[in-house]
Formats: structure tokens, sequence, C-alpha cells
RNA sequence: CGGGGCGUAGCGCAGCCUGGUAGCGCAUCGGUUUUGGGAACCGAGGGUCGGAGGUUCAAAUCCUCUCGCCCCGACCA
């Protein structure tokens, strides 16, 4: 492709609308452009990468034994009601009525869809197993699109089912797309982790989360340094104290009332009482279903949301009590609640508690706290849980190892959905005695555009993109200096038609810019492979060639140069290939 | 949805407080000179100042409403 006929509108400044470097880096690159909040056009390079991306998902999901379809973006609205997702999904569903007042959704993921077709064409545990995958646009419309393609409204994405006959079968299928997908974000050049993670409203018992490891990440993941545990924030198991961590014998102080005048936070009661925050335990009152509940945790802790939610049973919304609730509950202002005295609500405690005596809780009377509050004594508690965030002093559920914290971008998840949606769609098969069974079902999804986003904010310096060679726009940029000078263009042209030749994909800068603007643009848009051409070199019949990751300049004499890059290249796969057999 | 901010040339911004000729840099077009890391000079084009209403002799500027966008939070395969 010659540079001087393809759309490649970079730009000199950062753009104003981009927050963080790889949305920054798009549109200075001239990748992607905004239409509208969550909405983009892609360019040529862009889209060039896309493909790139998409043709390794292609062929590690052909691989792995499934079979590429393609569904509608437009859904209607009645599967969406069989699996009671048209009111449990919320604002995110893009929903619109056609001319005869029909509902309608664009898919924000295909569930109802895919299960729907399956149900309809297989009967027979001989058709099983079977595993549907599309690649596609996607629509949420999310409160807040951000990031450039991190978090859009509209977006690419690789969507995958599996149906299986028993739970075995479900359970080799997960593993293969579990395998598939860490070679597909190896191939792209990623550095990653699967982590455990929750599974949310799409339901399901287990699943785990690939995240590109990036300060710019939306989500936090715990690892292990010693096992391979990996988890997400959200779903980390902290582990309550264990028997030798327990108190010992009959040490109960008396419970005291103390003044602690405008001391709400755990903060500043600390440093009034002189105290430290795992000696403090924290009353949340939290509302369910309109009835109001309070959770007990440590002091040096934050009460989880999610687990909480999950623990209540998972579906109706919980949230933090506002401040007419708190008072109700417990006869006191925030920020002075505490467990005892507390009457008419469910106890829950986080199970760190266990650990603890002669704590500092709430009195539920403005201004004053509890000193050498004791469990049982004091209050019953309900239920004990791992109710809270893991923190850096937590040790590693599995192992005790220590645990290291990073952010994480999340670009693929799996989940097994086991019989969520076969059963509200009826989705049955006959077996070998002639029974009905559901279908067990997995799902497995991966952001297409996230992933591109994900790659850059991994792979880029100060100048701009440098992408892994498998998933770059061009593998080779051809850049000759002085085009007026007629012997440089004619070794551009001259080494672009070889290269093309050889099948190679590569981009030629024939414009007459200056050679400034050139070598920018080279780095800006980070095709791995540079090739310049200079009237210097040219004389000594020489070419020079760059990685865009390297500093060291490779010369070359003009006549073999094609036979040069091809080598190069194929050397850069064979070193990609090797590490990805050694990876898995 | 709550809080904050921004809409002025293709891009980045100034002007607004204190009303009176709409500006700067980059980009674009023509020309001359340049040419190994975003060149220099000369010339040119490009704006209903997001939109509507109001105040005023006069509104980019003040007031009201509205739309769009960005950031923080809540939310979230």
């Amino acid at each position: 492709m010659r540079y001087s006929r393809m759309l490649i509108p970079t730009l000199r400044e950062d753009p104003g609308e981009a927050e963080i470097v790889s949305h920054c880096l798009m549109l200075r690159s001239g990748l992607i452009r905004k239409l509208a909040a969550g909405v983009y056009n892609f360019l040529p390079l862009g889209w060039r990468v896309m493909k790139k991306i998409e043709q390794i998902v292609r062929e590690e999901m052909e691989l792995a034994g499934a079979q590429e379809v393609f569904l509608p973006v437009l859904c209607p609205s009645e599967l969406w009601h069989e699996s009671a997702r048209w009111d449990a999904y919320g604002k995110e569903l893009m929903r619109i009525t056609d001319r005869h007042g029909r509902d309608f959704c664009l898919g924000p993921t295909h569930e109802e869809v895919i299960t729907d077709l399956v149900r309809r064409e297989v009967r027979s545990y001989r058709q099983l197993p079977i595993n549907l995958y599309q690649i596609q646009t996607k629509f949420r419309d999310e409160i807040r699109p951000r990031f450039g393609l991190m978090r859009g409204r509209e977006f690419m994405m690789k969507d995958g089912y599996s149906f299986d006959r028993h739970e075995a079968g479900a359970q080799r299928a997960y593993s293969m797309m579990y395998k598939a997908y860490n070679r597909i974000f190896a191939r792209c050049g990623l550095d990653f982790r699967a982590v455990e993670a929750d599974s949310g409203p799409i339901g399901g018992s287990f699943s785990h989360e690939f995240m590109v490891l990036a300060e710019s990440g939306e989500d936090s993941i715990a690892s292990c340094t010693e096992c391979d545990y990996a988890s997400n924030l959200e779903k980390a198991e902290c582990v309550g104290p264990r028997m030798n961590e327990l108190p010992e014998g009959p040490c109960m102080k008396d419970m005291a009332e103390v003044e602690t005048p405008g001391r709400k936070s755990v903060e500043d009661v600390c440093e009034f009482l002189g105290c430290r925050p795992e000696q403090l335990v924290k009353t949340m009152i939290f509302i369910q279903e309109g009835k109001p509940l309070a959770v007990l945790v440590r002091g040096d802790h934050e009460v989880n949301e999610i687990k909480l939610k999950n623990l209540l049973g998972g579906v109706s919304e919980v949230i933090l009590a506002d401040e007419s609730t708190i008072e109700y509950a417990t006869g006191g202002p925030s920020g002075f609640s505490g467990p005892v005295g507390l009457k008419g609500l469910p106890i829950l405690a986080d199970l760190s508690l266990k650990g603890m005596v002669n704590f500092v809780v709430g009195a539920n009377e403005a201004d004053k706290h509890l000193l050498n509050v004791n469990l049982d004594r004091d209050f019953k508690v309900d239920r004990y849980a791992d109710l809270r965030y893991i923190t850096d002093k937590d040790k590693c559920p599995r192992c005790s190892g220590i645990l290291n914290f990073h952010r994480g971008i999340e670009v693929g998840h799996v989940f097994k959905l086991g019989t969520k949606y076969s059963k509200s769609m009826k989705a049955v098969f006959l077996d070998e005695d002639g029974r009905e069974q559901y279908m067990i079902m997995g799902c497995y999804g991966i952001g297409i555009g996230r992933t591109m986003a994900a790659a850059i904010e991994q792979n880029h310096d100060e100048d701009g993109i440098i992408w892994p060679l498998p998933i770059a726009p061009f593998q080779v940029h051809i850049l000759p200096v002085n085009m007026d000078n007629e012997d440089v263009s004619g070794a551009g042209e001259e080494i672009y038609q070889d290269l093309q030749k050889e099948g190679i994909e590569v981009l030629l800068d024939d414009r007459d810019e200056s050679p400034g603007i050139k070598f920018k643009d080279a780095d800006l848009i980070g095709i791995p492979l540079r090739v310049t051409v200079g009237i210097k070199s040219l004389r000594e019949g020489m070419v020079e060639m760059k990685w865009r990751d390297s500093k060291d300049v490779v010369r070359e004499g003009l006549p073999h140069i094609a036979a040069k890059v091809r080598n190069m290249i194929e050397d850069k796969k064979r070193t990609a290939d090797s590490k990805l057999e050694s990876i898995l």
C-alpha cells in the first residue's frame, strides 16, 4: 500500500478527548475517529489491526473445534422475555420499536439467540457437543462510555457458546476455550493473566477473566507469587483467622461507653481513642428489598458488595442505606452504628471478626462509641461469611503465599453457564434412554477492539505505538527519505515491489514530505520493521533496517534487501512460535 | 442518575470576568527556497462563536432553556 493513497490522518497534538495512552495514540495515529460518545469509525489502518486480531481468534477457535456463525444484531424481545433478561438487563439494553410497534433490542450478547437456534435444530445427544461462535458488533448503552475503544457503546466482540450433554463435556469445552484464549492473547503479544472472576448477571457458576496487565485497567487483580492463584479483586477469597490465630482464653474486658464527639470515620475514631483500625469494627447498614441489614467488617477492611449480594441470593439489589434508614434501623446517626443492642435486623459479619476481642464499635447514639466489645457476650452474629475486599496484608487463600496486586484490562471472559438459559428457554435433547435433558452451556467472549487498545497500552513509547508483529497493520514500512532523488525513490519502489512479491504486507511512504515528518509518522503508527532508504547509504549501495522496538540499525545491500527482510520477519515469527509452545 | 467542566476555523486553544471590527499556533491551498527526526519565507481560503429564546442601541461575552461532549462517582460479561 502506498502511504500517499491511504487515509492515515495522523495528529501532531494530543486530542483533548483522550485520557489514556491507547485512546490518544489510536486517534493520533489515525486508527479511529469518534462519531458519537462510545461510537467509533475505524479508519483503514485501525481496521487492518482489527482484522488481524479477528483472524487470530478465528484460527484458534477453529483449532478448538468451534464453528463460526453470524447472528443478527436485531433481536426480538420475545426471546429476552423468555430468559427474563428483558427486565433484568436494565437500561444498558438498547431497545427499539419497529413500525408495527414490536419491541426489539440490539444484541449486547447472544445467549438468547443462540439458545433459540440450538433448541430448534438440536434434538439428540448424537448432535452434541456443539460449539458456535461469531464475531460481530455488540451494543450496550453504557452509562458512561470512556477511554475510546475500552468501553464503547458499540463494539466488536467474539462471542462463543458451547452446548454439552453432561457436566464432564461442559468442563471439557470450558478447558478447550480457556486454552484457546491463552493462545490467542499470547499470539497477540500481550502480557496477561487468567483470573477467577465473579460471573455477574450473566449467571452461571464459574468464570475466568483474561486480564491484560496495565496501569490504566479498570479492574484490580490479585495474584499469588508462589502458586498460580489469580483473581479479580471483586472475587478474591479472604480466609478467616486460622485456629492458631484465634484469641485465647477469658481475656475479655468489661464493656465501656466513651464520648467520641464528632468522630465518625474509622480514622478519626482511632486517632481520638489512640487505637488502630484493626481494633475497630465498622457497622454498615445496607438495604435489600426495602429491609435493612447490618454488615460488620474490621476497621481496616472494606465491604465487598458483590460478595454480599451473592451471599444474599444474588438477584435483588443491595445498596448502602441512607441516613434516615440508618437512624430508623439503629436509633443513632450514621458514623456511630454498632451491633450491640441492634434489634429487628439481621447481623452479618466478616470472617475476620472471629479473631477479634475487646474491639471498638459505635454505640448507636450520637458522639458515643463502645470499648471492649466482644462477640457472643455483647451481641450475636446471625451469620459469618467472607464479605470484604482482599488487602495487601492478606495471604493467598490457596497456599498462604504473598499476593501481588495489579491493574488489568478485561479482554476476555469465559463462563460456565450450566443450565441457566437452557432451562428458562427449554433447550433440551433426548439422551440414550430417550429422556429429555437440559443442555449444559458455556459462553466465551473476547473484546476485539479492547484487545487492540490493550495491545497499545502495553506496547508503546513516547513516540507512538509499537505493534507486536502478529497484529500490526503492516509488517514493513519503507521510508524513502528524499523522494525528489530518483535513486532513492526508485530504490524504495523496487523494494516495495520485491517485498510484495514475497507476500509481505508493506507500506511505502511515497509522500513528498520532509524526513522529519516521515520519521515521526512512522514511529507514531508503529509498524514493526522500518526500511529506510536515503542518499547517504544508497551511495554505498546500502539500505537500513530497524525494528520499531529497538535502536539497532541493520544495513544490507540493496539487491538482498527483500530476502533479508523476509528472514528477519521469519526469525521474529519463529521466536514467537517457540515462546507460544513453551507457554502452553 | 449525582458532582465538576467544556462547546469559538479541520486540530489545539485565547478572547467571556469588565458587551462595541472574531484572534493565535498547527493543518489546508498557491508560490519560492529547502530535505536523515514534525523546515523557512511570501500569499490565499476557511467561522451562522453548539442551538433556541431573552436583556440591550449593540451579545462569542450578560440571563433563561436546550443539545452535545469530557472528567469524578454510582453502574457494568
